[in-house]
DNA sequence: AGACAATAGCTGTCTAGGCAGTCATCGTCA
DNA sequence: TGACGATGACTGCCTAGACAGCTATTGTCT
């Protein structure tokens, strides 16, 4: 047991610390930007960067109840049911009670919801183009993909 | 006018809407269960994932004062008096008015911070090994370097 | 049918961060 | 020297999200 075990340990080293930490550091600091960059542009449409979120997956139909929303945004419930109250009492959103299933609200955009969402979905196309714009399709795929299987990683236990 | 104009319109659509609206998803989502996970992680010694990036910070000596923890965290320099007044009273970090520019505050960890410094620097490791865990040398290298182009965007006008 | 766990949504309470305003200190420039 | 803008830190106030606990409804199992 005494072959190449010993010399192996710096391969193990290289692994984490270096290109670990820039990996946490930047990718906080590309989620944070774009964040910061998404709520700007969606204030001139008079809502935040969270509520951007909510309503462009109403509007596109992804999510059609406060459950599904929580699930997918990964957000507390009770935040949701006032992220939707302040969605309602902005007029874009609207609150039905299922008739199939009584629990379940169904959410749905108002004529004022549906008014700005060709806005809302500029919005987000024009905030990635610009984060985007020195990238290549492949490279931006490749960052999507990559992306992709960093959050696809199992809970890390204990 | 009838020639592939109208067809020509996936190109445009191509680069944003696809790629883009899965980056903007992934992105949020591999940060939001990194820092799920560290924070479950830093919980063990009694911190939650903000305070450890600040006692990094000031355990590697990168940032020394609020107002580098500011610029660097992008955190407001009121949230960060309070998350200092917080660390200072878990006695994890002491404050000490500087002699040259009495405006500032210097930063320092005590010698209990000292004491857990090591497993702070474990937790950080570990926590991107586990993300990472799926990922060549070179995977993880081409990815932070693909998110850091992404961050240096410059700031989107209006 | 009745018991019971699971699910969907809501409410009270707490915490942490953002924003705006304040004070002290520093550097600069007349 | 004195005025003044810039900087660093702090405080009050507000908002948004997390957590825990609650009710109503559903499906399942006996």
């Amino acid at each position: 047991m005494a072959d190449e075990t010993p010399l192996q340990q710096p391969v193990d080293a290289d692994k984490s610390p270096f290109s670990s930490e820039s990996v946490g550091r930047y990718l906080n600091e590309a989620s944070g930007r774009l964040m910061e960059a998404l709520d700007r542009q969606a204030r001139g449409v008079g809502v935040s960067a969270a509520q951007w979120r909510v309503l462009i997956r109403i509007a596109l139909d992804i999510d059609t109840t406060a459950a599904d929303l929580c699930q997918n945004l990964r957000y507390d419930t009770g935040s949701m049911t006032r992220m939707l109250d302040r969605l309602e009492n902005l007029g874009l959103i609207r609150r039905e009670r299922s008739t199939e299933d009584r629990r379940v609200v169904r959410l749905s955009l108002t004529e004022e919801g549906e008014a700005i969402c060709p806005r809302l979905q500029q919005i987000g196309i024009r905030v990635l183009d610009h984060f985007l714009a020195d990238f290549t399709q492949e490279e931006a795929a490749l960052l999507t993909d990559l992306l992709k299987r960093f959050a696809s990683a199992p809970p890390l236990k204990d």
